[in-house]
DNA sequence: TATCCTTTTGCGACTAAGTTGCATTAATTT
DNA sequence: AAATTAATGCAACTTAGTCGCAAAAGGATA
């Protein structure tokens, strides 16, 4: 296990158990965020989808780990970061991480998810 | 009926039906994005949720009606009009229409969402 | 080490928004 | 009128995520 991981756990009070450092060690090498089942496969061990859930919602709200849902009505989650926005294309369904700077906003924003139609996909 | 939603189903070679005329009164007189839920309660004749969904899909194929999720995990929806975001409130689940200008995107953008808390949670 | 207590996990049952198949009805076309 | 096509209602289905509960893990205390 990762000692970046253990350190993040501690550093929340939260017990590194092996379904939580496996958790977070496969979106620590994602490229990209992902959901349940990708998840589920690039993880070592087997785990239980109310293990995952539950301690995905406990890292949620640490603050340690972000979601937001996709057009395939999946939540996807990523390692928390600088606050950024996800691109989502309704014809390839691929997810993009991308900066946009929003003018005067109705509140805080913990979250920006643009749907619509890929460069590629558009062309 | 409105003679202005008959237009409207004629503008796009949509026939005028009792169900169709029902959905598109009760989000020409909303106030906000609704759920199917609620549009049903405001509908004057029942209606069976597949006969809305399918002609919600219709609608939005068409794009007469936009629809987006919010963070009960339900689809609202609204008459299309220019684009514009939605701000979510976690914590009062209020939807606000707004607008926003981002900067240079991905693709071409057809729905934002954000998410995070409100002014009034906030204080 | 033995006992107690709290937290985490796995399993299976459950929830609920939205979908689908199919038979019936309504509207068009010939 | 008969034939074809489109819209509707109903019930069964799908499926991402949730919940209750009992078993396991683990830490604290003695
Ligand atoms: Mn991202
Ligand atoms: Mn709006
Ligand atoms: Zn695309
Ligand atoms: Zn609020």
């Amino acid at each position: 296990m990762l000692q970046q991981i253990k350190t993040l756990c501690e550093q929340h009070n939260v017990k590194v158990t092996n379904a939580r450092s496996s958790i977070l060690e496969v979106l620590k090498n994602a490229g990209a965020p992902m959901n349940y089942e990708q998840i589920k496969e690039k993880m070592k061990m087997p785990m239980d989808k109310a293990t995952f859930y539950r301690n995905i919602a406990k890292f949620e709200s640490l603050g340690i780990v972000h979601k937001f849902e996709s057009d395939d009505r999946k939540w996807y989650f990523e390692l928390s970061s600088t606050t950024h926005a996800h691109f989502i294309c309704e014809t390839c369904h691929q997810i993009t991480c991308m900066d946009v700077h929003l003018g005067e906003v109705a509140g805080e924003v913990k979250s920006i998810v643009l749907k619509g139609t890929c460069k590629e996909c558009k062309a």
